[in-house]
DNA sequence: AATGAATGAGGTTTCATTCAT
DNA sequence: TATGAATGAAACCTCATTCAT
């Protein structure tokens, strides 16, 4: 008895904080993090001053938390190609371009802030992206070295350089077109260019 | 007589102008536009606040001139590519691009600031800045266009695709090389590279 | 049955009453009251916020009864000097102000709060406090008009000002040797020379 | 010119600053130092919240500098005795307590909440009571030596009891006729009684 | 009776901008 | 023209108290 009050509970307290954070989601997109006040996010939640800081620490915290879950949905997107599996390399890299898109797709508003003005944010927010981007380039470095030593990507060019551009390509088509755009693309279509664009180059 | 005195205060008054932007442009530069408040740019000029408002009109005001000037800057250093010059098309770019760099790498503290935080500053800011990327999109679709024309780039492609690849290998090399990085690199190795890797891709 | 079901809910009720108020006697002698929230009163009781309104009305209810406690404590230490007693008047004098300091020395925590903070707090402890004051100097100017009555204290000196002295030099004695001294004083001691004091005074 | 200017807007901020701390004592002795916001302050000196941050640097610390200027002028009231001077010792003591009383009479708003709440109101502010409490005693002891030594007090009696005697018989004289009283007494007839007490007790 | 999430008034402080000098 | 004191809206955050469960 006791118990399922609890857990009632329990459930009810994740909901509003998951409500919060959706909201604050939406009002933070729609004007920008510096031209959000904490009364603007209450009052899109339609709670008290108080109640937003039942659930979160600080302005900055919520904005922390939010990208915290992007980063990590989106870490769930990359993973690692490998020369032994079945589908061509060029497919494997395809796919992960892919469902990247995809994924910021579907968290368009949050992209769209995390894109826009997540850089000298805060401090701890600087750290994450910071982190996150290492980690790309990480991957990005690796995947290219594997490439280089199967004889399939050219040994003579710059490693970081190559990096550098793919993840600029990449990330240059998510401003285009998940950001800015109006419309949506085909995830699938935009990747399989990209990639052609970086493996096989725009000369004829 | 009252001629000479009026363009001598002319004078001054531009030199206690282009004081206060260089000044600012520092502080921004160091602490984030943010976390920059009149009181530390006022500071770091050496001008009383009301002083301030007599040359600019708010702080955004400041920073928007900032911005101008670079992204004017920045215009100059873009320029077609002309199919009957005695350059190759390839190097026509590779020498854009260069001078891109060059100009990004001369205005370290500026291209810092517009690129981590000029986006969702101020309506006016963005419809700059905005501005400014239709433009080099535009010059970059025509570029491509010529290519293709010529025979040098493929058909086949979407040229939007394309631009916005182009673009973004640049934009991250700038972030990492000259917003992120500590030390300086050779603006035209850069190109180089980048160049190569747009027209040929990375494939052996 | 019932009757056995109601005690003990009485009981438990009671107890858990004085728990609080010995709880919250602590923390606010450790961070004083205005530096105490119901949170830390809560905390250290180990009840939920909405049971300490079902005890008390209030923060400063709260403190009212604990300092209602102490005054109560006290006026039991307090008793009229009678000169047909077989002890000498000096003797009851000096046995009154030994119970008073050793009753503040019984509740060091509560007296420290009292005579640092109490005053300004609320209008009802205000006028416990006044009344308290009244009542004492009301003893001590009776006390004072017996001795002269009987020929042992000086008919010409103001009553007001030897209560005034007194009540000062004991208050004063609980001050440094209960709320600031770190060891505990001999109460005797301190009672007799401060008699000792009030009656003949330092000359030799 | 300039200078003549200069000066003036020193003395208008010297001014404003002057009118806000007397405001604001008035206030705070009207209504107590917990009880009062900055809202409160601003008001009543008729200028905006900010104002008074160019002035002051927080609650705590207007209240310190009016602590400050109490101690002090005290201070400057309260000399020590000199054996070789032509006045009686008695008289020396007379005149020191009636020159503190007066000056807290002459700053009763001031007195009030100093003696009503300054404590455990904030670490600096204890820290200046404390440490003006320890001068106080030092004085008091070091004169009570002075007049042991001279075989004109008892030898045999504690030099910290009657230290702590005399200064509670005045601070609750202070308490009594100052702090709480309506009508103003005569100082010196307070201090010479207090004294008479003090040397000879209340004793016939 | 007990809980603790929710409330919202009110706290202190900051800061872009104005304006009298 | 230059100054910097003054402004006051608005920021973030706290906390005594209430109330649905």
């Amino acid at each position: 008895m006791a118990d399922g009050r609890v857990l009632r509970a329990e459930r009810v307290r994740e909901r509003r904080r998951k409500d919060i954070l959706a909201t604050s989601l939406r009002v933070f997109s729609e004007q920008g993090y510096w031209n959000t006040s904490i009364t603007d996010l209450v009052r899109a939640a339609g709670v008290a001053r108080g109640t937003f800081y039942l659930y979160f620490e600080s302005k900055s915290s919520i904005f922390l938390e939010l990208l915290t879950n992007l980063l990590s949905t989106l870490r769930g997107a990359v993973s690692g190609v490998d020369p032994s599996h079945d589908d061509s390399l060029e497919e494997q890299v395809v796919a992960v371009v892919t469902r990247v898109f995809e994924t910021l797709q579907q968290n368009r508003p949050l992209t769209r802030i995390v894109f826009r003005e997540a850089v000298g944010l805060d401090a701890e927010v600087d750290a994450q992206l910071d982190a996150f981007n290492r980690e790309l380039r990480g991957y990005l470095e690796n995947t290219i070295a594997i490439g280089q030593a199967m004889g399939w990507l050219r040994e003579e060019m710059d490693r970081s350089i190559m990096a550098t551009s793919v993840l600029g390509a990449v990330r240059e088509a998510v401003l285009v077109y998940v950001v800015r755009g109006k419309e949506e693309v085909e995830a699938r279509k935009v990747a399989e260019q990209i990639v052609a664009f970086s493996l096989r180059g725009m000369t004829a």
